[in-house]
DNA sequence: ATAATAGTGTCTATAAGACACTATGAC
DNA sequence: GTCATAGTGTCTTATAGACACTATTAT
């Protein structure tokens, strides 16, 4: 009966928005195991370092985000021995993680800065996943969709300012669902700091609209129901 | 930069009801490092055993619990370099579990037949804990408080047959609150599913309570606020 | 003017909270 | 009868949902 010595990785279901589309970076695996099939980005623990701190150098260094405007979250840990099918005799234990990134400006998407490609969820889904992070794909998104039912991590998907809209935007985007706008503003702007008014309007083809920043409630307490 | 290998513990939060208060089992280490500590029964993973394989055989050796009256759920993973301080040269990663257990009867617990003893929350809290389970035993905790609003587990707290009475004290107990009987019997009974009818009675010192068991119900919506 | 987007007002349906009330047992 | 516990009825208040309406811009 021998006990198990592992290494560790640190996978992250880094999630955004793009054309209002929810999406998840994936890279593709350059060596064995899975070689050519799709991944989360992850790496290795190193030695003296946390999961977290091993997620947060995959965020900044593979997907080039920048630290403070991603929020990351722990997910669960996969340590099924079979999850590694193609490395039966070394275990990997994996620590998840789920990020929230800001919605980017265009140019940082799919260049060669990033090892990482941002995908549609639904696409990522079809692709050939390595090892088991399709699951743990599905498992991070339901977790998103949960907590925007009862904390304010939605504005973890928006830049700084947003529009009501955007942010009605985010939920309906991120559950599939359309939302009342005049029930959604109501619920949002009745709750202590869910959003501050800037004072400033963003102008576009119709009525100007107010912008709104991250205000510093966490909890959103009624919820909000899909 | 050398790549981290670390042995991995599965650790559980056992948590149960005893005489109205929430138990939390602890077990007294015998063996360096922390020895005499007091620490969250667990074991470290045998060679071809996933996290929630070692946490059910450590929920039926250590704590001499049926598998089927335990609800077991993967809470978190801890790898805090610094987290086991007494062996800073070798790391372990701890995945902790949630049990959530029936109330026993008397005759189970304490005796020689389990290594682990049911302690009082507060108290366990307030006991010399080793490494971080003082805080693995904390977010447990708040874990379970939290899975009581939206979800039936309450139900997972007591043995196969229970009253509303019952059913409410289990949340007054592990929330610290009162609840009105009246809303709360109208609140469970409107959700289809949560509990179902037995036809049987419990006689005590008033009028007989009808007794239920769990339905096939797992989520509450709207939510049970505290 | 028209289209497009932002935002308000208001009615209704649902559910929570408070709490007075009735019901059924042991003694 | 009293006490203890179980359980119901009902009024009030809060909020979600539906949806008609007004507001302010670009073109």
């Amino acid at each position: 009966m021998k006990l198990l010595n592992a290494r560790i990785a640190a996978d992250v279901v880094a999630l955004s928005l793009r054309n209002d589309e929810l999406h998840v970076a994936l890279t593709q695996r350059k060596n064995e195991p899975a070689k050519g099939l799709w991944s989360l980005p992850g790496t290795f623990l190193r030695e003296e370092e946390s999961a977290e701190d091993a997620a947060a150098r995959e965020i900044t260094e593979e997907l080039d985000l920048p630290r403070e405007q991603v929020r990351l979250e722990q997910l669960a840990s996969y340590s099924d021995p079979a999850r590694d099918a193609a490395t039966p005799s070394e275990r990997v234990l994996t620590v998840a993680f789920v990020a929230l990134a800001s919605a980017l400006p265009d140019p940082a998407v799919g260049t060669a800065a990033t090892a990482a490609e941002w995908v549609p969820v639904e696409e990522a889904l079809s692709r050939d996943i390595a090892f088991d992070h399709a699951r743990i794909i599905r498992d991070g998104v339901e977790r998103a969709r949960g907590k925007l039912e009862y904390t304010t991590q939605a504005v973890a998907l928006l830049p700084e300012t947003f529009t009501m809209s955007d942010l009605r935007r985010v939920y309906e985007t991120v559950w599939g669902t359309s939302l009342d706008a005049a029930n959604f503003n109501r619920k949002v702007l009745s709750t202590p700091g869910f959003v501050i008014d800037t004072g400033e309007q963003r102008r576009g083809r119709g009525r100007p609209a107010a912008l709104y920043r991250a205000g510093d409630a966490t909890r959103l307490n009624p919820p909000l129901h899909r």
